[in-house]
DNA sequence: GATGAATGAGCTTTCATTCAT
DNA sequence: AATGAATGAAAGCTCATTCAT
């Protein structure tokens, strides 16, 4: 069970089915909104006028404005840090350099799926960024991707596999990252896979 | 002559010593207050009082607050730039990866100074990030690095430079961004170059 | 269905009865200090003030302070043209001068009732000048006044009508205005509409 | 020898060619803004500004923003109060009808010359309104065309001459003062002026 | 005398949040 | 539970005016 004390915690759990579509529709609005028009655009207001629910009872499931944007930064890592998880396992007995270039493949997928979360709120809002950061690594990453490169530990060169993760990861997220907020990149998506794996493939087993 | 006539230019320049002392208090205001609570914080009003100076005299040298960013942010960006574009000049003929390892040194440290500017800003604020994106790459980088790589063209066995660039930059920036970001990280400056370097190096030559 | 698409319509429609009073209170507050003061000193906050409601409140029920204005000046017009068409069509079948002379009575009461609006706000804010000396002509007089002028046309001996209309309203409301406008007039009401009935009665018949 | 002690007369009198130059430079400085942009617009910096001349200069020649406008509607009044002087003087023995018509028409040029002070600003400002009508009323017209309505005492068949004479003053400011603001008026100067003379014949000799 | 730097009360407006119904 | 009216601190910014140089 998770602690349900913090400051950005929802206020209540939903019980009823109405209840649930209401967390739901403010959930959606919220995001729509900060997709669509930015964070500073998601006044409470205009997020409860967009789900079709009062500011009142808004504050009735989210003490804040920023448990909203906690809710959907904790559903987007959950989700994200899920299909992650899926994905490795079922790639864990390919071969080192194959499973790489499917791997960045999906982190480009998963980072532009959620781009909002990862690259739009992170970035924007500060407060947010330890939260994702933190949660985003030791989550859906971490323990998978350990395994996955144990797996192949024979054929990876560096000596210190902590290490070596730490920086793959940011090397790896930061190029995503930067190809997918770059209005006119010099490169495609097959492109982008193609070298960034190559780095890492290079960066393990040369 | 630099045109003047835009949003953010400043609105009259100092003539009076005091003057200068005056837009100098406010500019180290902000970046302080931006430094350590954030933009959102750097109010007009919080500035002005931070600086020591009423906010009629803010404003008589800053059409905005946006121009108050925007002055930091060309500050910066010169300045790092011409930092770079000299230490790149003196590397100019040095080893490949002695010059690579020492570039990713020097970005680590400019990144590190101008963490403001370059990390934090540009997160937080959408609309300075392709300010200071395109600033980055076009004038400090780009032009100087391209030479320096030609330089070992011989060495590098990648097809496309121009992708490489591209590709390089961000992997480089991005890990070095995350490391600095990062508040308890698991290596320290040297490592971290170490590390960088070595996957720079392995990526282009083999 | 009015259009209520434009930048001076009202926020929202008040739903609840307290909502009701608190646009009330704004309306009678910014009617209040712009008699007593004028328009400059009709501040937001210092309407607010005086109507005993939150400055939070006022922005929900209009959109500016000139919206406020606006709907000051609407109401108004409306009810003012109102009362001038019902009391010309009655008088319809009157005799032409003591016609002509009721409607100037009247129309020295109606200045008087609406003085704010006609004469005060039409004449400091230039926007709504416009805005009410449309209105007032076109809205309130012309049709109907045309009609009683048509019922006469054998007394009249100008040739021109439409002409001698906008004359004389002018004429009519100017030396009305500048009545009301004087602080130690040398003459009362009745000697006012006597002798501005009688330059109308001149000009028209001789 | 004028009043100088009130809370509008100019701070000192200027005694060097260079004040009187400084003095003018801000006048018309203020004049032109006023006619350009309104009232609103102009701010006593922006008419420095415009004028060449330092704010500090502006403050040492006025002791108010108030001041500035004031000395505008002082120096129109009087000289428009001086060519109507004038202009009056040289008809006092044109006859009644004659008469009328070249004063109605010399008023119209002279509104529509000092359109500024007269219609914009009286309007736009109260607290001109009462110091620029009662000038007008009191500097201009009233002994001069007192003398030439006495030159024709026995073609006039109203009893009471300085009621009427109120009567007619705003009667014709006010028909032409409303043709002036009218955007697209029906007639044109010629017809307005012969129409007003008319009223004016028909109501002071019918 | 002249300059222009400095001031700060006050303006319009927003928005997260509370609370009576 | 739900509504929506009400709140008020705080934001960005202007401008008449003062005063040190």
């Amino acid at each position: 069970m998770k602690a349900n004390q913090n400051q950005f915690a929802p206020r209540k759990v939903p019980q009823q089915e109405r209840a649930l579509f209401t967390v739901d529709s403010i959930l959606t609005a919220a995001r729509t909104i900060i997709e669509q028009k930015g964070y500073e655009a998601a006044s409470t207001n205009h997020v409860a006028d967009v789900a079709g629910v009062s500011i009142g009872s808004l504050y009735q499931y989210f003490p804040s404005k920023e448990a909203i944007v906690a809710a959907l930064v904790e559903d987007a890592v959950l989700k994200a840090g899920e299909r992650t998880r899926k994905f490795l396992i079922e790639r864990m007995d390919a071969p080192l350099a194959a499973g790489i270039r499917e791997i960045v493949g999906h982190l480009l997928e998963v980072r532009r799926e959620y781009g909002l979360i990862f690259r739009r709120l992170a970035r924007e809002v500060p407060r947010f960024r330890s939260i994702s950061g933190q949660l985003t690594t030791e989550k859906y990453l971490y323990n998978t991707i350990h395994a996955f490169y144990r797996q192949h530990r024979d054929e990876i060169l560096v000596e210190d596999l902590e290490t070596a993760m730490f920086v793959l990861e940011h090397l790896v997220v930061g190029a995503i990252d930067a190809y997918l907020d770059n209005d006119a990149p010099i490169l495609n998506d097959a492109e982008l896979v193609q070298q960034v794996s190559d780095a890492v493939i290079k960066y393990l087993t040369k």
